[in-house]
DNA sequence: TTGAAAGCGCTAACAT
DNA sequence: ATGTTAGCGCTTTCAA
């Protein structure tokens, strides 16, 4: 079952490859005929361009490498629709590559996708990443890059950020407004840029409350269900808190479990806010308090500036998605 | 910022291009002398071979395709790193695409892997998928396909399947133990294999505990949470139940929902099972028993599949990867 | 408007 | 053990 090639249509229409190459790509120095008689010879005969030759030729592909931590995380499946929607219609494929939070698969999956000259990376980093030549390779290569999430701002690119900061403080805020008073921290790493800011917009909104920031009531790096539950335990006991706000869902559960363990009444005894809006957050009980980050439209946006990049060239753009709070019953006091 | 390839290797060296390609690929036919100063050289001057370049000239690619209806779906996103975590090691890249549980997307996902010139395909059929012609292309053009879950069993493939009838059969056992008298299953679309399996699995376990299986009772297509609601509220009306083997997560929440709605304890009044153990399904209230499907492992053994049809070609086995009940609150009867 | 010719970077048959 | 040569299928100058 041989492919057929232009040179296959070349020849039952008594015309050169060259022309049939230009027929297909729409090129208007062919007659209207000629172009016409190749689109149908091409259908006839089933023929599917072969995108390796042409980008061999080309020195450049349709395809777009995207690199995230873990693809079965909410937040990166629904970037990756995102992004899909938006370059599968403009004619781009989209090659998707795990780094699994690790530096070295990250720098292998950038190896891989240079090879196979990809015209363009999507890129959101490892937790462990703290090193940045394979990026660097990337620019110097003049490929371009569009970082989103997680970001490392020192490398020249586009980013596409979620606005980490607000949500971290509308959820702080409403904590206070319920009438919280001791409002504890479960953050994440501090080296990444996202989870300082949610320690940021914590501290923005404790602090215009006219309180302090207490190191006793802020645990940093706890970010799973496991690590959640003990940090929330040790914050109890040197801090007394009567309410936390958690930079993930699942450190978010881990909380909620200390507190059924404890027999506190969620709100009325201890508010409990999330971040990310994972899918469980609205189903388990109570219903987790949270703050949406939009994934879905950051990818359309990530991949909106890919295109850019990919057209334009030299579209740097940092744009920012804002992040919305959605007070459930962890946290509402009456 | 020029790549380097072998050509400035061997003009470097002395030697031609070929001579590079070789010592590169490892090829015994060169001395171990060259191959190391190649070896050596390419590392120095920051040689990456050009995928493109090669696939081209050996008219196949250690690229894959994979294609799932949903890449934001627990069970896919699961089985998409069980892959990744055998092919990447060997060498091949996988490429993922979503056909969005549509036969058009699905259709223009293997077009374009194919004009990609995949090195083979791994697929798991969308919803709507009710003609096949699309797939055949693939089999005709000589590329290895392995089918997962969702398999068309008159296609000439390996596949690799959950063992969908046993976990329905002691999802259903078990709720007869338990001492459930008329249970109900609300399905899937039968049309689809691993659906009908469930349906069978429920149906024997009823017929082996001497009782019949009831039209009344039993629902097609629910598989989300809304028609879940919606069908175990009808089942109720008509047929009386109290329990339900639902074939999938989703509507188990929905039968949560309605039975929350009627004040009925669970279990005691009313026993539910899901299927897919979905990560909410341990969170809600109560705790949802359901079948486990070993995603990952199901991943893993597609991958091989796929390795061994790509090597000796003609591997057309069928797997069946094990189920395993899960029994949780929402069905224990004392 | 079309053709001729070259070449993207690599591999593999066929020498030597 | 290495070199020569040809060509994968396509695009793109340059020429006509």
């Amino acid at each position: 079952m041989k492919r057929i090639t232009i040179n296959d249509i070349a020849k039952e229409l008594n015309v050169t490859p060259s022309t049939v190459s230009r027929a297909l790509a729409g090129n208007t120095r062919v007659s209207v005929k000629t172009r016409e008689l190749v689109t149908q010879k091409a259908k006839e005969l089933g023929y599917q361009q072969n995108v390796i030759a042409a980008s061999l030729r080309k020195g450049k592909s349709d395809t777009i490498g995207m690199i995230v931590p873990r693809i079965n995380r909410h937040f990166f499946s629904n970037v990756i629709s995102g992004v899909e929607e938006i370059l599968n219609p403009a004619g781009y494929t989209l090659v998707i590559v795990q780094s699994g939070e690790n530096l070295i698969k990250e720098k292998k999956a950038i190896d891989m996708l240079l090879a196979n000259h990809v015209g363009g990376i999507i890129l959101s980093l490892s937790v462990q990443t703290n090193t940045y030549q394979h990026i660097e390779t990337v620019i110097n290569r003049g490929i371009p890059l569009v970082q989103f999430d997680r970001v490392n701002l020192d490398i020249k690119s586009s980013k596409v950020l979620n606005d980490n900061f607000t949500g971290a403080y509308l959820a702080t805020k409403h904590l206070i407004k319920s009438g919280y008073q001791r409002i504890a921290h479960l953050g994440g790493a501090r080296s990444l840029k996202a989870y300082d800011e949610r320690f940021k917009g914590y501290s923005k909104a404790i602090e215009e409350s006219g309180r302090l920031i207490e190191d006793a009531l802020v645990y940093e790096n706890a970010i799973t269900r496991e690590a959640g539950y003990k940090a929330i335990n040790q914050v109890m006991e040197r801090a007394n808190p009567d309410a936390v706000f958690c930079a993930g869902d699942y450190s978010a559960l881990g909380v909620l479990d200390a507190l059924k363990e404890k027999n506190l009444k969620i709100p009325e005894e201890f508010g409990v806010v999330g971040f990310a809006n994972e899918p469980f957050s609205e189903l388990i009980h109570p219903t987790l308090s949270t703050v949406e980050q939009n994934a879905f439209e950051m990818g359309t946006r990530v991949a909106t500036a890919m295109i850019k990049n990919l057209e334009g060239k030299h579209y740097e753009e940092e744009e920012v998605i804002p992040t919305r709070l959605i007070v459930r019953d962890s946290s509402w006091k009456k």
